[in-house]
Parts: C-alpha cells; structure tokens; sequence
DNA sequence: TCTGACGTGTACGAACCAGTACGTTCTCAG
DNA sequence: CTGAGAACGTACTGGTTCGTACACGTCAGA
C-alpha cells in the first residue's frame, strides 16, 4: 500500500530516525499526507474522478478537507497524486521476479502468469487505469514522474525475447512492445470488463476454478505465439 | 447510427407510410427521441455518465431539456436507453460477414481481423463499454434487453470451432466463450487503453500502420491458438 | 369545431459540492 | 522561551446542475 515512512520532505537532520518508536503523535505531516493518498486512491478507483467527492474523501480521512487542499492543491491536483502512486506500484513489481535468471520460457510463462494473479488481486489499481483512459490520459500525460521509467517493463520483456531468440526457442521477429501490449490486454480484460462480459456471458471472475482457467490460457496464448516454426 | 425512422411506437394504422415524403415537420415524436438518443451517445461516450451534463446534451439537440425527462425521466434513463442502443448496434454487426460460408480457418482470422476494424473505427461504442464497466455493470444488469440475444457471439464462434474440429484444423477442446473473451480482449485494449498505453510506451494507435501491424499480430495469435498439435 | 391527450418551451428551485476565509495550535530554530 | 512559519479545523460561499412547475401549442377523432 502506501508508505507510511517519512517522505523525503524537509526534515531537521537530528530527528532522522531519532523518535522513531514515538506514537504518530498530534503532528505528522508525512502520515497525514500518505493517509489521504490512500483513502482518496480508494474513492477515486471506486467512483471516478468526477463520481469522488472531496467531503467524502475527507471524513474518511483521519483529518479534514482542509488539509486536502493545503496537499494537493485540488481535487485533480490529489487525484494526479493518486495516480502517480499507482504506477510507482505497479512499475515495482515485476523488477522482483528474478526472470533474468530463468530459461527464457520459463521466465516468460512466469512473466504472463503472475501478471494474470497480480491484475486479478489488485482490481482497484486497474479500474483507476480505465478511468485515466476515460479521462484521455490527461494526467498520465502531464506528469513527467509516470512517464519516465516505465521503459522497465519493455526492457524485462526485451531481455527474455533476445535469450529466447538466441537459444532457438523463441521467432526472432517478436516486438517486445506489441506483446506487453498483448500480456496486459489479456490480464487486464478480466479486471476491466468484468462487470459487463460476466453478465452478458454468465462468466464468474471472481471464481478462483475461472482465474487458473484464464491464466492457463493465457500463458499457452503467448508461449505459442512466440514459439518458431 | 440511431435509427431515424419512425420507431414501433402507437400510430394510427392509416397513416402508416403514408405521409413518408413529409418534411420531417412539427410533431415527430420518434424523430425527436432518435434525436435525443444520438446527441446523448456522444455526450456520455465524450464524458462518462457523471461528467455529462444534461443541459449540455438539451443544448445540442434539436428539443429541450423538458423532452428528455419527458422521454426518458432521468438521466440515468437516458443513458440506460443510450446503452441498450449501443449494444444493438455492436450485436447487430457479426451477423453479416457470412462467415458460415467460409472455410473454418478463413472464417476465423476474418472474424478477429474485422473485429479489430470495428472496433477502432467505433471507439465511442466501447468508451461506453468502458464507462458501463466503471459503473459496476449496473445497468447492463438491470436490463434485459442487452442480456438477450447476446448469445449470437458465441454462437457464431462455436460453430466455427465446431467445424474446423470435424475438419481436423482446430483443436477439440478450446472453450467459445473463453475464446471470444480473448478476441475481444486483444481488440478491446488498443481503444480501451490508448491513451495510458499510447503515453507511455510511444504507441500511436491512430496510424494506419499501427492497427495493420495490431490486426495481423491478434489474427496469428489467435490462429496459433486454436491450431492442433 | 370541440375536446382531451400528447408534445413542447421557459423559467425556476433546491441540493450539492469544490474551494476558501479566517482563526487556532503546534513545532522548532535561534 | 519566543517568534515565525507550518499544520490544522470550522464554517461558509458561490456556482453548478438535476429535476420540475406551469403554461402553451398541436393533433386526431367525435
């Protein structure tokens, strides 16, 4: 979730780390700051950008709508806030699989797989990616901060093409975006037409016997994809 | 787009069809809704069902906001009517490709490649979709005259399946439904996810050359899927 | 030509909601 | 221990926006 820990705000150099078992006492700009952030993450991935209200955000909050508009400046200033959590997240993942260190099959049915399991646990980051888009990618847009190392994920995928490439096991004509793309559309359709393909077609998403269903078949989609001939 | 003329609502038998060279005059209940319905479908495919404003979509129709309370008694009645307009347009397409007639394989890579057409020459049709997702379903759920007839999808798409399996080109055991949740996946992403994706990975969906490469790509993936072996 | 229902326009109300004015308390450097 | 700025709370405002009251036009049949 987020972090609770002292941001990298101003700080006297003395107390870095001296009060450290103090109660989150009376003052805490820092826990303040981060406390909204995560209840604002949750309403606006529940209602929307314009659905959110600022009163409601506030009093679920731990202090007051005030302290929202002395942070953030504005409803949109909190939401880009949000979003740029978001994706600080999600970027955090995948570094921590250790794939470089698999068989490039191995390393990428691992890749599409827990994909598949990460997208499916964490519904509410995603649904704040559809409502970005809904929004024209406005904000994705004007933050630098979201733009900049998100390469990461092309590079991991990269690295594996190449090693596959390379041993024979995967077709070398492979474009390492054009198949995020394909991963991420794959993982992603469960979390962001949940609602409308589950009624329309009787599928239960939320049915673990479904999950391992889909991410088996969408590890076979890409490893038959890649694979030569 | 929406139809214009004149619906199956209560008429006098005698005037049926004919008065049909009458400039579309005073009173014209139907022409007046149809109006209402296409306006509406723009504004909340532009905006969501929250940041469409009803004084706006009044505005540029060519009636008054008293016509849509009149018509549709609420907004959430007007975008429910927008709705199940959109998902007849959507169901209506498949059925005309004849794709019975064609050989199993060819009728399948035919069905992705102009599903993928369709679908980014119609990108406000499937905002909706996204929208409605936001949304929760709630109102493809409440209503049931987009959960009939939604079985056509599958429909087509297993007796494809079915055929090339006799024929020995396709695999016995892959599910229609999952199949078709693949389909639209693949296709849905390059409108849902355009501009977040598009921003950060330098994608630009809009170029020709682009969605060519896309269709190709999701025509093999699918292709490589379904082939026996 | 009269009548009742249907269709239409205008002007307004009431709630809602983002944002702010203003005042208070805390914290830490000097 | 003191002053100045940072952190915080309360109460309000002004604009926006859904929805409606009310009045009038129009049409088909009696």
């Amino acid at each position: 979730m987020v972090s609770t820990k002292a941001g990298t705000r101003r700080r006297s150099p003395k107390d870095a780390g001296a009060n450290a078992s103090q109660r989150a006492t009376r003052r805490d700009p820092d826990a303040t700051r981060a406390n909204i952030i995560e209840v604002a993450t949750r309403e606006f991935a529940e209602n929307g950008l314009d659905g959110a209200r600022v009163d409601e955000i506030a009093e679920k909050t731990r202090t007051s709508k005030r302290m929202i508009y002395y942070y953030f400046e504005s409803k949109e200033g909190l939401y880009k806030a949000v979003l740029e959590n978001v994706y600080r997240e999600i970027r955090t993942r995948e570094a921590d699989l250790g794939l470089e260190r698999l068989p490039p099959e191995r390393a990428l049915r691992k890749l599409v797989e827990s994909t598949v399991e990460y997208d499916d646990s964490r519904p509410h980051l995603f649904r704040l990616v559809a409502i970005e888009n809904i929004n024209y990618g406005r904000h994705v847009q004007g933050s630098s901060s979201i733009q900049t190392n998100n390469a990461s994920a092309t590079e991991i995928l990269s690295d594996i093409l190449r090693r596959g490439a390379e041993a024979g096991v995967f077709r070398k004509d492979i474009n390492p975006t054009d198949l995020h793309m394909v991963i991420s559309a794959l993982s992603l359709f469960r979390v962001s037409n949940r609602y409308t393909f589950g009624t329309i077609f009787g599928t239960d998403f939320s049915d673990p016997a479904v999950r391992r269903r889909h991410r088996k078949m969408i590890g076979d989609i890409v490893m038959r994809y890649v694979a030569p001939q």
